[in-house]
DNA sequence: GCAGCTGTGAAAATCCTGTGAACGCAGGGG
DNA sequence: CCCCTGCGTTCACAGGATTTTCACAGCTGC
């Protein structure tokens, strides 16, 4: 798969240069000479963004910090004419990946934008299309699906890519800002209620299809874990004594807080 | 949570004043002044490596290669006194994540260094959260729960993180202040009680759960200690005189002040 | 015994999640 | 070119769960 990069330059020669290279190695390259909004850096789904500060104004540090804040795993790698140490360190220290210093090799560039990229990826690929069954729910990541049997829960990218995440992780709890951030790509805006959300449509298409299971647990003022469980054993757990009762033990109430509270409000 | 990192270099000059920066940064550095096996390096459980290939001899690109390709969570900085461009971009193609050319500064080695462990962190699990086993208690950061046997104790992500806290600073006492401010986050406003609110539901969680346990200790005046302690100990301090009593004395209550007032002492 | 702290239970205030629906956007077909 | 449809995002509200606050009673240390 080929690297995407975003260069913010208007030293239209050296860029025209860069292009060149970038071709050569298969790279897609769209050149920009003003700062772009964090938000379509989104859309363009860059690997690594090149940026020469000169072409931000004033705020420079500002954007490169709005950048690195809002897309963690985009590799951001600054080229400028003159800098100082401290102004090195301080970009360094707010995000940047790398920096160099103009004039610079074209070659060089690339080089230190794929290894830029090529941090951000390790971390993520190792898995790919390898189903997972779950419950009595199979997740294809080769078709973008997931089934109960031959059915197909119909999702959508996003919905998969949720369930996808969710089932990898399967029994740990997952923060929202650490779903948002996998399962979107950038950072979660405060009060952003998109993962709850979708949690609503799988849980639903879920019970849709295999209504005798329950695969994610809500975590009050946490966020969600996937833990497939079939009904059973809950009516099992919450009556370990098949007795209808004789002694008005207030055992009832802290044992379904146990069951409830902690796993799952719904 | 620290950095670790290595130097595999012979200039001690360079390398003393790096040391006394990273340890103004609370880092944890060691030096190597030849080749590490990467094997060991494994041990070492490192965020980044800085090497110059000088000392690596001949084998210095063989070496880099083994390296980044065996720890490809390592950050990888190469930090040497001349290089050509073609020398950097072979360097940086083979798995090294970044270059710097002596001298150079050691705040801006520190920031690439940082960087390179930064970027390296993202992709992977925020925290590496272990979990702790305090008493018969198992605390699971990664469900944010803490267990007894299989039966989980209910925390609500406050009193988790309370706990977490505490038990995380076994054996010492926290002040409230101190308490309140690494919990929640901001300073404690005078008067607040929320601290003793929330200790008094954990102990009510831990002894519904672990009732032979003692677990939280008061020490007046101050704050809180975190200690497993079996009951057994207890009844003895306790137990100068094994008088069971004969008069119809509240036991319970009684009985769990004193527990307290036996550890506030000490 | 007094003044200051801490434990306790419950009420009050706040925050969080589930839910249904509206909105905007992009692509396909008419 | 316009309409329709599918999808993702945003909003507002209701019902709960959680956190904070209070008043009081029981200890501590002097």
């Amino acid at each position: 798969m080929s690297i995407r990069i975003a260069v913010l330059d208007t030293d239209s020669g050296f860029v025209t240069v860069l292009a060149r290279r970038a071709e050569a190695a298969g790279w897609h390259l769209s050149q920009k000479t003003g700062p772009v909004p964090p938000r379509d850096l989104v859309a363009m789904k860059l690997n690594a963004l090149l940026v020469d500060p000169a072409v931000l104004g004033d705020e420079a540090w500002d954007y490169l910090e709005r950048v690195s804040s809002m897309l963690p795993d985009l590799g951001l790698v600054v080229c400028t004419s003159r800098s100082t140490v401290a102004q090195r360190v301080k970009g360094l220290r707010l995000g940047v990946d790398d920096w160099m210093t103009k004039p610079c090799h074209p070659e060089e560039a690339i080089a230190r934008l794929e290894a830029v990229s090529r941090r951000r990826r390790r971390g993520r690929q190792e898995h790919e299309a390898a189903p997972l069954a779950v419950g009595e729910m199979e997740i294809r990541p080769d078709r973008f699906q997931a089934f109960v049997g031959d059915e197909a829960l119909d999702l959508t990218r996003r919905e998969f890519e949720l369930l996808y995440l969710l089932a990898e992780e399967r029994g740990q709890v997952l923060e929202r800002e650490q779903i948002y951030q996998r399962v979107w790509g950038y950072a979660m805006a405060h009060g952003d209620r998109s993962v709850d959300v979708f949690v609503r449509k799988l849980r639903k298409k879920l019970e849709g299809l295999s209504p005798s299971w329950t695969y994610i647990h809500t975590h009050f003022g946490i966020g969600y874990r996937f833990d497939p469980e079939p009904a059973g054993i809950l009516a099992e757990e919450l009556r370990p004594a098949p007795e209808p009762a004789a002694e008005p033990v207030p055992d009832a109430e802290s044992d379904s807080q146990s069951v409830h509270g902690a796993f799952t409000s719904g």
